[in-house]
DNA sequence: GCTTCCATGTAATAGGTTACATGATTTG
DNA sequence: CAAATCATGTAACCTATTACATGGAAGC
């Protein structure tokens, strides 16, 4: 999904500015999923009003710098409905922390440790946070969401608690000749 | 991590072709995390041999293509130890299922729970091809990969089993006034 | 007084994918 | 006989990040 679908679906549930879109991205339950900057956002958003997707509203404000409500537009709505419809692409997951982890023989066991404990307190602390925020979702996609996001974190952490020790252990045991094709 | 990096760090592990590196991230424990076309490799093993961190060998082969097998040198494994030692920077996840899910409300029952099906299906599928190369790791990197890929997988399946009815029950019931900020 | 928030936009850059180009050999 | 495997490389394209550009107001 890119940027232009995301904001697309983002306007379908409320009017917003693209500065509102980048934060409900950033901070909101979408931010599991999905992240864009500003820099992508705003381009994004004067092709969507090209295309006649959405509409846009100059506002004056005082004391605020002059800002732009995006509205969704029928077409807008037409267009986001047939993108959903489309099968869904798989998933792209980039992890620096397993790539550290794949390659731990060529660490020091210090700075393997320092890294699971950060990864360990990570997904502690984002699990914690969301605990607090579980209670304020407003649609069951957000529920839906919320609840996923804690079977990750809380997963992740077992799953380090259970098996850190595998790297920890016989760091230097063994490095020889592991097939790479 | 970027393709240069990458392809360095397997070559600690092995001489390989680009082939072989191809597959060695497409095929092996490293898919889970990171994924590379040959657009992408090619250019980066001929930038790591410009850089002096890689040797190149070009062997002719009957009833093959020639190939170039290429061999980290000190300056790269220096490199490379150097790279690992840099602070992993945040997991990249992309994922159009979840933004499916978050948007249910703009989706016809019968599609979401046919997304819900494949998904199940798709987790379930990987965790059986997972629990049979269980064996075969022969490093303890490949080990962890490997028990982090089966975790992964196995906890998607129940979490979809336990919560799918959330997306699927009262579908139509609400859709107002979700704040986008 | 410094940082963050509000608010938009552009340009340079990075980092990739997909398609094109080539072609023998093996497997189903 | 078609498809996949082996094997490399380039060029066009896409998509997004980061930095630059601007500037007042509110919070700490």
């Amino acid at each position: 999904m890119d940027v232009r679908t995301m904001c697309l679906g983002l306007l379908v549930k409320q009017e917003a500015t693209g500065y509102e879109i980048k934060k409900a991205i950033t901070n909101g339950h979408a931010s599991i999923f999905y992240d864009a900057s500003l820099g992508a956002i705003y381009p994004a958003l004067n092709r969507l009003t090209e295309d006649g997707l959405v509409t846009c509203e100059e506002l004056s404000q005082d004391k605020r710098p002059d800002k732009k409500v995006y509205r969704i537009t029928t077409k807008g709505m037409n267009t986001f409905e047939m993108a959903l419809l489309q099968p869904p692409t798989a998933d792209k997951f980039r992890s620096d922390f397993l790539a550290a982890m794949f390659f731990c023989g060529q660490m020091p066991e210090s700075r393997l440790v320092e890294i699971l404990d950060e990864r360990e307190e990570f997904h502690a602390d984002r699990l914690a946070a969301l605990k607090e925020l579980e209670q304020e979702s407003q649609s069951v996609g957000e529920t839906f969401l919320t609840r996923y996001a804690m079977m990750y974190h809380a997963s992740n952490v077992q799953f380090l608690k259970e098996n850190r020790y595998l790297l920890e252990a016989d760091q230097n045991e063994d490095d020889n000749a592991e097939a790479v094709q």
